[in-house]
DNA sequence: AACGTGGTCAACCGCTTATGT
DNA sequence: AACATAAGCGGTTGACCACGT
């Protein structure tokens, strides 16, 4: 039952690659390919390496038209929307940039274009709650939501509200539909301080689209799951943050990256003390104010000029009209979106009139 | 020159999903 | 159907390098 083990793990060398190596691994797969089995590989070339190893040379270094670095405006941009939509999916981003590995994309978000955006960020004067000694409140929200969450839903608002007045963010029109339990807090909220339902609804959707479960094949999978969840019952927070009322579940996913979510984490963390709390309402209400902040700030502050507007303007080139791109299908085949299919020298991109009309968008930075 | 610091990126680790028996 | 392993994936680590003090 079962199959052959793995390797001797033993006996498996680590570290970095010697030429000798390479050249051993690349030889053999160049003629005999890799036979779908990597496990067996190295012993049939006599590498002391593990087959995970030989593979992950072999994907994101030796294999045919690998790109290394020299990343584009326009790869920055596919990869900032992507990644904001989808979130940390590496393997469906890297699927849309032909020649970039996961691995290269992943390292590239982390090291440099992340904090390229991020840093366009950095005027916020949001004012964190403080007690009477005038020091910073700890709040275990407050501190999920300066997460990667957060960082997703900051870069979301604030390329989406770099567009003309008439995109996404302020039309309604284009919103999708939401849970009851989301539009009522929506509406809660107005009553509260009307100014912010626009920039709360685009929070509740980047918060969905962290809510989702940890695979998916292709761009199009990725952001119906997303919708899914947007439907889903899961908002017990928000519904009882509408309500007053804050009994938390600290086992619904709210914000951060699928099931180990930041919050998801400080609730676990810290137990039932906030059970009885109505810090819910005070996060929400945190929120919005942040929110409304990024906005501001964007507004008042900043005042992109038309360079940097084209920096990232990706989507004049592609196909020429963003109105018309579309980044997902139904058809899109799997296979595509997988780590097989990084020799393609097609994109996933296609083009139609979509139902996630957001995203047809894009952004411009 | 020596040391500290921060950035980059290849490689590894551990988990989830897919698949063979 | 149940089990065990392979494959795939994202997060993390650590070596290396450049730069500043």
């Amino acid at each position: 039952m079962g199959r052959a083990p793995c390797c001797d793990k033993a006996n498996v060398k680590k570290g970095p690659w010697s030429p000798e190596e390479d050249a051993k691994l690349k030889a053999y797969i160049e003629t005999y390919g890799t036979g779908a089995n990597w496990i067996a590989l190295p012993q049939k070339i006599g590498l002391k390496r593990c087959g995970k190893s030989c593979r992950l040379r072999w994907l994101n270094y030796l294999r045919p038209n690998i790109k290394h670095g020299g990343f584009t405006e326009e790869e920055d941009n596919i990869i900032c929307n992507l990644y904001i939509s989808i979130g940390s999916r590496w393997s469906i981003i890297a699927a849309q940039l032909p020649g970039r590995t996961d691995n290269d994309i992943k390292n590239y978000w982390n090291t440099r274009l992340k904090k390229k955006l991020l840093g366009r960020n950095k005027q916020s004067n949001f004012q964190y709650p403080r007690n009477t000694n005038g020091l910073i409140e700890e709040n275990p929200y407050v501190d999920a939501l300066s997460s990667s969450a957060l960082e997703r839903l900051q870069l979301h608002m604030q390329l989406q509200s770099l567009q003309n007045p008439f995109s996404f963010c302020n039309n309604p029109a284009l919103w999708p539909k939401l849970h009851p339990s989301q539009e009522k807090m929506i509406h809660s909220l107005q009553s509260f301080n009307g100014s912010s339902s626009t920039l709360l609804q685009n929070a509740l959707l980047s918060m969905n689209a962290d809510q989702r479960s940890p695979k998916a094949a292709t761009v199009g999978d990725a952001i119906q799951q997303d919708a899914v969840q947007i439907s889903s019952p899961k908002v017990d927070l928000l519904e009882n943050s509408s309500n007053g009322i804050s009994s938390m579940d600290s086992s619904v996913p709210f914000m951060g990256t699928g099931n180990k979510s930041p919050l998801d984490s400080n609730l676990a963390a810290r137990g039932e003390g906030f059970e009885q709390s109505n810090m819910g309402i005070q996060q929400v209400c945190a929120l919005q104010a942040e929110l409304d902040d990024i906005l501001n700030n964007r507004t008042m502050c900043y005042n992109p000029q038309e360079d940097q507007m084209a920096e990232f303007d990706c989507f004049r080139e592609i196909n020429g009209s963003k109105e018309s791109l579309m980044w997902w299908s139904n058809d899109i085949d799997t296979k595509s979106a997988s780590s097989n299919s990084w020799d393609s020298a097609t994109p996933v991109l296609q083009t139609d009139h979509g139902m996630f009309q957001d995203y047809e968008l894009g952004y411009n930075l």
